[in-house]
DNA sequence: GTTTCCCGGAATGTATACAAAATGTTCGAG
DNA sequence: CTCGAACATTTTGTATACATTCCGGGAAAC
């Protein structure tokens, strides 16, 4: 593995798991000191991650982890929505309809593993990204699942932001699982307003769980 | 000016001309020679360039202007659809009224600016530049700006493969400006509208003069 | 004749030394 | 006391030397 992978792999989850707050400013000479590369790599893994937005050229002091305001998490579903029901209805028309019936039946069966003894619910996490990769697959759209892709990485920093309770994993898998029907089923009107569903839900959720915790982040 | 921004300006400016040809492989000692930098600033512009898929890492032997197909095109139109249908629906709802009548005035006096000498239609260029600032602006959306702006990125160099005679600019100038007064009414399914019919006749005129040269560049 | 292994060369990947730029501070003047 | 300018420090930006990896050619074995 490349020296300037793993300063942009562990930077890049630092980020994302909030371990290294917004505002955090990232210079390049302690960044290479912590990760124990030089800072060559490191500026390129800067670069990386700020073409990603997650981190901000501050112009002559370094990069800053970016903030993630409110307003930024209305933003980010308003064009997660335009896209993810793009893609779920291009899903039901191009996507093989056997793929989906199967993820269907598993996702019934989700919240079997919720239950298990798993806190970071890895199985469950998985088989919705499964889901994920099988709408990209399906769509036979590079562009558009590059842009659903660099989505993705700032909505799993908005998801730590929410309590995933064992309510809300449940009610989204039962929403998933209505996405994938409707995938299956080939109907592409159905494949997004179930899509368009499960996004309203999954955002009321987060800003509801956000405000009790008055957690704005700037 | 930064070496490598000018290195990145030259190298994006080329590969937008098809002045470097999809396929050409671009090594970053040859590269710094060109452009009379050094290997760091050459090595940044074209982990830049990769980024925005101008250009594609080839493992271990440089990396290669990325080629666009006759497929390619559609995907970026689908794309294009999605994004901008919602963008011009958004900023009809959101966007200041009086901006977007002024473009409308202005477009329709479009026709004054292809007759002029200017070859380059320079004029023209950036009137149409300012709609699609204006509305960049009236969506306050910046992820879905952002997305938009990577996209234009590829699609002026699908432009530069089409023949943009001047009828088909003077019928583009005016789909433009009967998006800009969609939005100007405050119509969003209006403004809808007007964008996909825009961009179907858009994409029809490319695919028609790129049938005709017999471009499929790969 | 085909396949596989090994070696050579040229490319990228990394480290570090040096240059330049920007910021924060401090000193001085008003 | 406040504002401003100059300086010092700390940061990023660039160049280059060195390490490493990868591809391709060629020879030998099957």
């Amino acid at each position: 593995m490349r020296a300037s992978d793993k300063a942009y792999a562990s930077l890049r989850e630092d980020i994302i798991e909030w371990r290294l707050a917004p505002g955090t400013v990232l210079g390049e000479v302690e960044q290479s000191a912590r990760l124990g590369v030089s800072r060559t790599p490191v500026r390129e893994a800067l670069g990386r991650l700020t073409a990603e937005g997650l981190t901000t050229a501050a112009g002559g002091r370094g990069v800053v982890v970016t903030a993630i305001s409110l307003e930024d998490i209305d933003e980010l579903f308003e064009l997660r929505e335009t896209l993810e029901a793009k893609a779920a209805a291009l899903a039901a028309v191009r996507g093989e309809r056997r793929v989906f019936e199967q993820l269907h039946a598993e996702l019934l069966e989700a919240p079997a593993l919720l239950e298990a003894g798993d806190p970071a619910r890895h199985e469950y996490y998985a088989l919705v990204g499964r889901l994920d990769d099988a709408i990209d697959t399906a769509i036979s759209n590079s562009y558009l699942a590059q842009a659903m892709r660099s989505l993705r990485v700032h909505l799993v920093r908005v998801r730590r932001l929410a309590a995933d309770d064992a309510a809300r994993l449940g009610a989204a898998a039962a929403e998933h699982a209505s996405i994938a029907e409707a995938i299956a089923s080939g109907n592409p009107r159905l494949a997004e307003a179930a899509t368009i569903l499960h996004l309203h839900r999954s955002l009321s959720h987060i800003k509801n769980s956000n405000l009790k915790a008055g957690n704005t982040s700037h």
